[in-house]
DNA sequence: AACAATGTGGTTTTT
DNA sequence: CCACATTGTT
């Protein structure tokens, strides 16, 4: 495709979706080249844009010190606002609000060039603006703001544009199917000079991120943009064994909307895949234990060459646990964050106080943390000074006192606030990174705070603030750009969410959503939870859109697997503290039943059914559910019995199925049946007079 | 102002 | 179920 010509690395524009993506291509490029990758621009579309702010903050209207806030930051901010502003939160929840800005600006929209209709939509639009207004004044950038500000720095500056369009020659793009509006709107930008080339790599069978206002259209929407577009299609798949294949191009093949293709493979045929019918959600995490403990064993795989996936992070709870007690290594990716959880925020709130005391939401969080005296009153008064006199919160701060605002008890507790703020501003200067973060949180008085707190959830914070240290004295400064490197290491916080953990390189298994795994591979992969409501989600299954996306999002799952796949699901599980049974997903059904094979979780796992799941014959399940304590050793050669594992039988109610469990004898004999429409039901041979087909 | 007790609502998915 | 927020108590 390319000119075989030689290219100077700083002639690319590499853009991948996450950072993990982006981790993997600077490693290839680096083992490839031999060539250092600090300073290229390899990165996320937030990254980059990031790094193009920093370059221009003066044509981007922004402050030399602007601050990058995650969602859990805007959240708060807008929660503040609307308070402020007497918004009833019934009506308009924060949450909503925040999407409401959020899409607007991945639409390329600003507040006043949103149009409002009815006074429901007059009022999202009116905190938009005051939000708008309020980051404008405390420099404050949302990961939205990051790629408009980019945007409308292009289309404002053109000789800033002309630039960029001049120095990147190449533009590689992957994961193109999940680039929103505001993001092809700036590549078209650099693309408009002519002068480059572009690679764009995608596929519309893994667009998981609609949601967020990714377009799958803009795949199409290049090949109509742009002048000479090739298209080449890669159908071959290198990575899974056919059987694995054939699942995933079964369920894709049930979604309508599709550009169109057919993955094939050359690879051997490989094992048929494992279904697993738990009873409930930890025995699924047992089962999963106890599999992944003998494939270790066995041989075949380390840990790390082993993942588990599953639609939602609350998931990964139960998992952890039964990890813990089986002794299994493992790590999970993305779920809490390390960068989001309290202490740490708290930590990063002080440090960049140091840098911009105008940040209110970073003053308002840790002005009382530890405890110091300035109560909600106190903070009262300065929040309204704030508003009145449009001064920041550290300035309020100042003319509290001096005008006696305050009583004399908070005022001296103010003044003690600021002179421990100014110490540290003083104290930190000329010290390492590492060392800068360290004394942070000691003077600050976090370590003490936990530390005074005791118990287990203490120590944790204890340690993630250890952790933070130990983050700071491996980062990776850019020593060409003259941002100190403590903004720097405060910036990546909010951007790349922590995945440079302690212990990342050792061999442990691979916990993560299905999300976070697209772009990775793994020999073994189990997918679990496979269960209606949950997977696909309850909130995507209303409109045919949402189902889609839920599919694909399946098939990602699937195809991670290269040699097995293991698919498991529970029929009872434990959603907000109460027991509910799903049906099996539909997904599971979608995958043609040769390449199936029906196993158990161990058979100690086995107990009462689910009351209710039909009538028929939940009475006499009960009453001998308390007798199987034992190892089910009789199943494979029950004497005379017309059944045997994997046998398929026909149900008069219930349709056709496959046994994956037997127990008991002669009149006692009793059979779990895996019925492809209604899921597995445990049965009496002799009563339920099943057919053998 | 600090702490304890009670209430409520929230979980898809990520940069 | 659990984390957080709002209320009440000292």
């Amino acid at each position: 495709l390319m000119q075989a010509e030689q290219v100077s690395a700083h002639a690319l524009l590499v853009v991948t979706f996450t950072n993990k993506a982006a981790q993997e291509m600077k490693g290839r490029i680096e083992s490839l080249l031999h060539i250092p990758t600090q300073g290229l621009w390899i990165g996320t579309f937030h990254g980059l844009a990031y790094r193009l702010l920093k370059r221009h903050w003066q044509d981007a209207r922004l402050a030399e010190s602007f601050q990058i806030i995650d969602s859990d930051d805007q959240l708060r901010l807008i929660k503040r606002l609307a308070k402020e502003h007497q918004v009833d939160d019934a009506t308009w929840p924060a949450r909503q609000i925040q999407h409401f800005i959020n899409s607007q600006k991945d639409k390329g929209l600003r507040a006043h060039q949103v149009q409002a209709k009815d006074p429901f939509h007059r009022t999202l639009c009116h905190l938009y603006t005051l939000y708008e207004e309020q980051c404008q004044r405390a420099s404050l950038v949302d990961f939205a703001e990051l790629l408009l500000r980019a945007y409308e720095l292009f289309k404002q500056h053109p000789e800033v544009l002309a630039h960029y369009q001049q120095r990147f020659a190449h533009i590689l793009v992957d994961e193109f199917q999940d680039t929103n509006a505001i993001q092809y709107a700036w590549l078209q930008a650099l693309l408009a000079g002519g002068n480059n080339y572009l690679m764009a790599v995608g596929d519309d069978d893994q667009s998981i991120y609609g949601w967020r206002g990714a377009k799958v259209e803009n795949i199409q929407r290049l090949a109509h943009d742009l002048p000479a577009v090739t298209t080449v299609r890669l159908e071959q798949n290198y990575r899974s064994t056919s059987t694995i294949l054939q699942a995933a191009n079964a369920v894709i093949a049930h979604n309508t909307e599709r550009l169109g293709k057919q993955l094939w493979t050359n690879s051997e045929q490989g094992e048929r895949i494992q279904v697993t019918v738990a009873y409930n959600e930890q025995d699924e995490a047992r089962y999963v234990a106890e599999k992944v403990q003998q494939l270790v064993n066995e041989g075949p795989y380390r840990y790390a060459q082993i993942a588990v996936l599953y639609r939602s992070n609350a998931q990964s709870r139960v998992l952890e646990e039964s990890l813990i007690r089986a002794g299994i290594p493992y790590r999970i990716h993305g779920g809490h964050r390390f960068y989001e959880r309290l202490e740490i925020k708290h930590a990063l709130a002080y440090l960049k106080l140091l840098i911009a005391p105008q940040d209110d939401s970073m003053l308002e969080r840790v002005i009382n943390v530890p405890p110091r005296g300035i109560g909600l009153k106190t903070l009262d008064t300065l929040r309204s000074l704030a508003n009145t006199q449009r001064i920041t919160l550290w300035q309020s701060i100042a003319y509290a006192i001096e005008h006696a605002m305050v009583s004399a008890r908070a005022a001296s507790a103010l003044r003690g606030f600021i002179t421990q703020l100014q110490q540290m501003q003083q104290a930190i200067d000329g010290l390492l990174l590492e060392e800068q973060v360290d004394l942070v949180i000691k003077h600050a008085g976090l370590v003490a705070l936990f530390e005074q707190e005791g118990g287990e959830k203490a120590k944790n914070r204890l340690e993630n603030l250890e952790e933070l240290v130990n983050a700071a004295s491996l980062f990776a400064i850019d020593h060409q750009v003259d941002i100190t490197p403590l903004q720097q290491f405060i910036d990546s916080a909010a951007l790349d969410a922590g995945e440079t953990q302690a212990g990342a390189f050792a061999d442990s298994l691979q916990l993560m959503t299905l999300h976070s795994a697209k772009g990775l591979e793994f020999n073994a992969v189990f997918l679990v939870g496979l269960e209606e409501k949950l997977f696909p989600h309850d909130r995507s299954t209303q409109d045919p859109q949402g189902l889609e996306e839920e599919r694909r999002l399946c098939y990602v799952g699937l195809t991670r697997a290269c040699k097995q796949l293991f698919l498991s699901y529970a029929e009872i599980r434990r959603v907000f503290g109460q027991e509910h049974s799903h049906q099996p997903s539909r997904f599971l059904s979608e995958i043609p039943e040769h390449l199936l094979e029906y196993t158990n979780a161990s058979p100690a796992s086995f107990r009462v059914q689910p009351a209710g799941s039909f009538a028929a014959s939940t009475s006499q399940q009960q009453s001998f559910a308390s007798a199987s304590q034992h190892p089910l050793s009789a199943s494979q050669s029950s004497t005379n019995s017309p059944y045997t594992l994997q046998q398929r039988v026909r149900h008069r109610k219930f349709g056709e199925g496959v046994i994956i469990q037997m127990d008991g004898q002669g009149e006692k004999l009793r059979l779990q049946v895996q019925f492809r429409d209604v899921g597995s039901k445990w049965l009496i041979a002799s009563v339920a007079m099943l057919e053998v087909c």
